[in-house]
DNA sequence: GCCTCCGTAGACAAAGCTGTCTATAAGATC
DNA sequence: GATCTTATAGACAGCTTTGTCTACGGAGGC
């Protein structure tokens, strides 16, 4: 019932945008918080209005990301057909896609955890990232009738990560080809 | 002929040792200079007469831990025995290793990446890293008779990316056992 | 004796960082 | 019209960062 307060363009969504972008160039710890303000155009005061800490505003700009990589994890999945073991194989075009991005830069959470303190919130909502897709990959497994689904789930999550994360050393899209293919070979064998 | 002219325990091994430590652990962004005065006891101008930049510094620590990394994956795969075939499984033995280490924060070269700029000396030597490492697993994989040696070395290079990476979320110990279990079967496949 | 090398100790500058504060203005609502 | 919300503009404090600088001390070679 209560419409949205905040309307397209309204200074909170400039700020995430500008986040984002910044943010997953250089890491959010090599972006100041003077930068974020001077790209996106807000008062100083309105950036920390939204978002008292830096930490809100990184926090913000993971689970932005979440909901584009999870998505689009989910659409290349849905696009591969009805039988999850065609899934499976794939959700790795979701990969390709990102490595032929233009400013491709990796994992952002990767990135972000690799910058963030160990017990930190930050690096909590990293790793919840993490686990949510491998619960999907793992209830995805299971229903193509994976023998151990939980270890195709980590199989296959840990092909997503090594593509995602080696693509912020060279974002060879080769490296997308090479991971399908391996996921190819991992479903297979797993319910052979 | 020239005798090494700094004795072990001298200032630069104490900076080098500390360095690593601290870099590994925090990203060398996130350890300023002073940190590793303070904690490796040396004097300012010690350091900076050693590395006059920071990122110096920076150079010297990625040399240390490729030698360590390296060293260790080459290592594993010597002692899984002669023939090629077993030792592209085998040097996953390295990663379980990592894995297990105390303090794990996944891998150094991707951290390293993630926080310096894209055109930079630091990000080129990451990039210089995992080319040479995956250059070795390519020989490597057409000794063993691969009919693709560079798919087969890609393929199992983002299996170590990926469970190397994966330990800045999670140091799960299972990660390693997946990657090792999906290394066979691509090997198996690969060879078959 | 003298000079060079290596090291310590710490002040210092210039810049960047996060976060707070005051003053002001425009628009919506009562 | 008064008030409340949201925004701008920018000064400011307090801290950390990299890198330079001066001053000093000891050990070894000539």
């Amino acid at each position: 019932m209560p419409a949205p307060r905040t309307p397209a363009g309204s200074a909170r969504e400039r700020i995430l945008d500008t986040a984002f972008r910044l943010f997953y160039a250089h890491g959010p710890r090599g972006v100041g918080v003077d930068t974020v303000i001077a790209e996106s155009g807000v008062a100083k005061a309105t950036l920390y209005k939204h978002f008292p800490r830096k930490d809100d505003l990184v926090l913000a700009y993971l689970d932005r990301v979440d909901q584009a990589w999870f998505g689009a994890l989910r659409s290349a999945a849905r696009d591969a057909g009805h039988a999850p073991r065609d899934q499976l194989v794939g959700m790795f075009d979701a990969l390709a896609g990102a490595c032929r991005r233009d400013g491709y830069h990796g994992c952002a959470f990767i990135n972000t955890a690799a910058e963030s303190s160990a017990g930190g919130e930050v690096h909590v909502r990293t790793v919840e990232h993490k686990t949510v897709v491998r619960a999907w990959v793992t209830e995805l497994a299971r229903q193509a009738g994976a023998a151990e689904p939980e270890l195709l789930a980590r199989q296959l999550t840990l092909l997503l990560d090594g593509g995602l994360a080696a693509g912020v050393l060279d974002g060879d899209p080769l490296i997308a080809d090479a991971a399908r293919r391996s996921a190819r070979t991992l479903v297979d064998e797993a319910l052979r």
